[in-house]
RNA sequence: GCGGCCAUAGCUCAGUUGGCAGAGCGUCGGCUUGUGGUGCCGGAUGUCACGGGUUCGAGCCCCGUUGGUCGCCCCA
């Protein structure tokens, strides 16, 4: 490597090749998989008014208050790159007028995101989320349909096997606070067990003591209360209908009282597919129902539920599935002399109108073109040559069986396709 | 933000107690001027991440920086 090569910025990466076939796959699936259960795509910008993320992922979480890009524009503006989709989402909700409209509307998105964190696999500083959303349901079917459809992505994609879709509720609002003070008492009566960091947690975010990941908390939290002993009936009766609609979408799942989540606009249901395959970061998609957050956007008050995964790690997840997509393979044509080009270009042409990949190597004679059409593992390459021209013939090589025949160039696309 | 490990050719990596910079793959050319892939022959490519220090001498030892990686934190 040269020195002083300029590099790209930490925790970015450029998407080649590979990589980036399996960056769209991720993408393209997702994308035709949302349309099947009615979601309509939207782009929002990926940075905003810094108040959009400031007032609605809470003022304590560290993604506002440490990871954010934030800065001045050239206006004196404050703006900030998008650390999420659902933000932008709800705010684009808001400032469309659509929340007078027809509801619910359901939306698929995706895009870059960016966080200012120390980079790790399956974690960069610019990353990429595909997300959905239902905004403006309040009905447990809508929680259940959109786990439906990410879970089926993910089966699209196959990647489902090892990873585990867990469900979770956070209650209404007076079933959190019961289980907030319940959690509080329990893990202050315990407090000198707890390791350091969780301690900092029981003043700060309680909840959070429930994901530790430190081995002296796990055996606290494995006796800790859940949250289900302190549910309002309105908030079990939820709980209760999206699992019992997960069963009948068929989605697999186990209830798990532990998952919390990050952002503090989430209630009721919350659940993360996770995998074992991918190391620390092995949250594969995540989401949970959010009622107040169209409404801190200045929107009437608006129920919504929806979810996030990162296409970075999907990616990776299909690599290790060794389900790569393949380029589609082209049809190379290749004129043997000057005088054969601009038949060659005709023939290109005709093939391309037809739906068929089809290429032409800038220079080289025969044998230099032949070896290019095998670089790009092209299928099949088409020659011309003066003699079958004049009786406008070519020659068809089949490049993976090593035969060829002469064929009519008129019959040459629907040979091809 | 914290801790561990790592950085040698385009890629994967070797490099002995500090003593001439290496291999495989890839790439380029030839064997073969109307036929690729598998074969044979040959060539090119490096401020050993960057900056400093120790030493007669540093890819190797020491310090710093940058980047990657694993874990913590956080989170998709």
């Amino acid at each position: 490597m040269a020195p002083n090569l300029l590099q790209p910025p930490r925790g970015t990466h450029d998407l080649i090749g590979e990589d980036f076939a399996r960056h769209h796959a991720v993408i393209d699936t997702a994308r035709r998989i949302a349309r099947l259960y009615g979601f309509a795509e939207w782009a929002t910008p990926i940075f905003e008014d810094t108040r959009v993320f400031g007032r609605t992922l809470g003022d304590t979480s560290d993604v506002v208050t440490k990871e954010m890009y934030t800065f001045e524009d050239r206006g004196g503006e404050s703006v900030t790159l998008r650390p999420e989709g659902t933000a932008g989402i709800c705010r684009a909700l808001v400032s469309n007028g659509l929340t007078q409209g027809m509801l619910p509307r359901k939306v698929f998105y995706a895009g870059p995101m960016f966080r200012y964190e120390r980079p790790q696999k399956g974690r960069q500083r610019q990353f990429h989320q595909i997300g959905m959303e239902v905004l403006g349901a309040a009905e447990p079917l809508s929680d259940a349909e959109v786990i439906a459809c990410g879970w089926h992505i993910q089966r699209e994609l196959g990647v489902d096997e090892g990873t585990v879709l867990e469900v979770n509720t956070l209650g209404d609002t007076p079933s959190r606070e019961a289980y907030r003070a319940a959690l509080v008492a329990y893990f202050s009566a315990h407090r000198e067990a707890l390791s350091p960091e969780s301690q900092v947690r029981l003043d700060k975010n309680p909840m959070r003591i429930l994901d530790s990941k430190e081995a002296q908390d796990r055996a606290l939290v494995a006796d800790a209360p859940t949250i289900f002993a302190h549910l309002t009936d309105e908030a079990r009766a939820f709980f209760d209908a999206v699992c019992s609609y997960l069963t009948g979408f068929g989605v697999p799942f186990r209830i798990n009282p532990r998952i919390v989540r990050g952002l503090d606009y989430y209630s009721h249901t919350a659940f993360e597919f996770v995998t074992e395959r991918l190391g620390a970061q092995g949250t594969v998609m995540a989401g949970g129902r959010y009622n107040g957050l169209v409404e801190s956007m200045g929107g009437p008050p608006t129920p919504a539920v929806g979810w996030a995964a990162g296409i970075e790690r999907l990616a990776m997840l299909l690599e290790a599935s060794g389900r790569t997509p393949a380029p589609p393979r082209a049809v190379a044509v290749i004129p043997v002399g000057d005088a054969a080009e601009g038949a060659a270009l005709e023939v290109l042409q005709a093939l391309r109108s037809a739906g068929i990949v089809a290429e032409i190597a800038y220079k080289g004679n025969l044998k230099r073109r032949m070896e290019r059409a095998n670089r790009i593992a092209a299928r099949y390459a088409v020659i011309l040559g003066d003699a079958e021209l004049t009786e406008g013939r070519a020659q068809l090589r089949d490049l993976d069986a090593g035969t060829q025949e002469s064929i009519l160039l008129a019959e040459l696309p629907a040979r091809l396709s």
